[in-house]
DNA sequence: CAACGAGATTGAAAGCAATCGGAACCTGTG
DNA sequence: CACAGGTTCCGATTGCTTTCAATCTCGTTG
């Protein structure tokens, strides 16, 4: 940019033609593609960013490569990698929470979807309904023993694997749910648990209207955020479900408001004998 | 591959390769994969350690296997790979028949599957709307630019990874559906299109009942077959997609009846250029 | 028109993290 | 118990992130 004999070439027109690179190679490597462009590693690693937050690249160590999956997966498991350990955490601790017998709704965060995973894995249902808007969990639970799941009807939305729309209110009004466990975008007192979408809002808010108890699924990262829609006010929560990074002041006020709060902690190892008393171990009570 | 001249191979190629390897084989040995990626055991390990945490292999003493799939998986694998090649023709002259605007609605058939992967791959749609219970259909549709997906209500059945139910005719009285192309487990003249169970029949009655134009998606196989229950009477068909070895009487019959018949042979080519017209180049002439 | 400041782009430098394989040591399997 | 196979720890290397300052563009202001 600064000087010399080069044409002028702009940072954005420096990044189509990476993409393009790996688009015909498959991949490319960081050394090759600074002294291609002649600048340094540096830039070069920018701009790998760049493109890897539109999702054109997938980074490597030492370069970068051709995103394989459709669109839906790839936007889907960025998010599913996002705090994996915390949302991991707290979908065994929500599982915890699930007696034989009751009838659950799940939503379609990733944050349900680590839920799922837990409940399949503890297997020994004898009648467990679950009622879910997210395809990848009702593709995950199907056909296990004594799992029944639901789907409402709807419009697919690609971003989230999810099923939306004022379509899908036959089932939910038709079905009595005991326990809804509901992922979010953001968390506060004042707003409750609110999500990036009105479309998505809208289905969660039957969902909720259909449940006797909700619980929420947040990670440390949602508290004190506000997304654009709220589907369900703080007073309405029966649980928190969130990991040990939480706001040790907003966690107390809701224990005021007779919430129950459970931090996952990553300690507690109890994978096959955790049965559904015993679980809750770190409930109700946060150090500091 | 194997050895000799390697190219550098970021960590995380290398671990898409032994996924894909155990993926296609069931099983792989960390001799043989440090052998063919010339690194040494350690680095095979912590790949499969990798895999391992991701869900995409169990390791085992010596190597690796694919992750024992659910039943679910398992059941709907074996459905697809019967009549594989014929149904990926049928599927490739079915979507052939589809243009853009249009409203269609897929069963949860696998030769519904292999047809919507070709609308998949056709690409450049501005509106097309696919109304399907399948999962799987769902699933591959989403988030492909210029398709809608929706899915009515119900209940999961996971033989087929599809939607039943009496909850789900919510959407299906609400839209319409220009055409309908349906799998099935049996197709006579007298009995029409069945089904194997009646709760699947059921959904794929609203379905007809909801579309202007029905077309089968019928291979060989089926022909001549009558399941448990009728959900289409022949006389309600417009067009039946099939492949070499139906029975000619019967399709010539079915064209006394007005009804198109599309032969998907193995032969025609034209990914790109079949517009909705010319693509039918096989219908209504079938040698001997 | 010069001066100024906000914003974008770039890269040098320093510190951090990932990758890899060797070696010592542990473990599952026959 | 023998031993192939696995784990852990370590150091060397390479690549990555962050910080910070230099440079350039562009619009605004005096």
């Amino acid at each position: 940019m600064e000087s010399g004999d080069r044409q002028e070439v702009f940072a954005r027109e420096r990044q189509q033609h990476i993409a393009l690179s790996v688009e015909e190679h498959g991949r490319v490597r960081v050394t090759d593609l600074a002294e291609r462009f002649a600048v340094s590693e540096v830039t070069i690693r920018k701009d790998l960013r760049v493109l890897e937050t539109e999702g054109r690249v997938v980074r490597a160590h030492g370069g970068a490569l051709a995103p394989s999956r459709s669109r839906a997966e790839r936007a889907f498991e960025v998010r599913e990698r996002l705090q994996r350990a915390e949302k991991e955490r707290i979908g065994a601790a929500a599982a915890a929470l699930v007696a034989d017998g009751e009838s659950i709704a799940l939503d379609a965060s990733t944050t349900a979807l680590a839920m799922a995973r837990h409940l399949k894995t503890r297997g020994g249902w004898v009648h467990l309904t679950v009622i879910t808007n997210g395809l990848r969990i009702a593709s995950e639970l199907a056909g296990h023993r004594g799992i029944t799941v639901a789907l409402p009807g709807g419009f697919v939305r690609w971003e989230a694997m999810s099923v939306v729309g004022p379509l899908g209110g036959g089932l939910l009004e038709k079905v009595n749910i005991q326990k809804a466990f509901m992922g979010a975008a953001g968390f506060t007192l004042e707003t409750g648990l609110s999500d990036a979408t009105e479309e998505e809002a809208q289905l969660k808010r039957l969902i909720v209207a259909a449940s006797s108890e909700v619980v929420a699924l947040v990670d440390h990262t949602k508290w004190g955020r506000t997304a654009f829609a709220t589907f369900c006010p703080t007073d309405r929560l029966t649980a928190v479900v969130t990991d040990e990074e939480a706001p040790a002041g907003m966690a107390n006020a809701l224990r005021q408001r007779r919430i129950t709060v459970h931090v996952a902690s990553g300690l507690e190892k109890t994978p096959s004998q955790s049965s559904r008393r015993s679980a809750d171990s770190t409930a109700l009570d946060m150090p500091s």
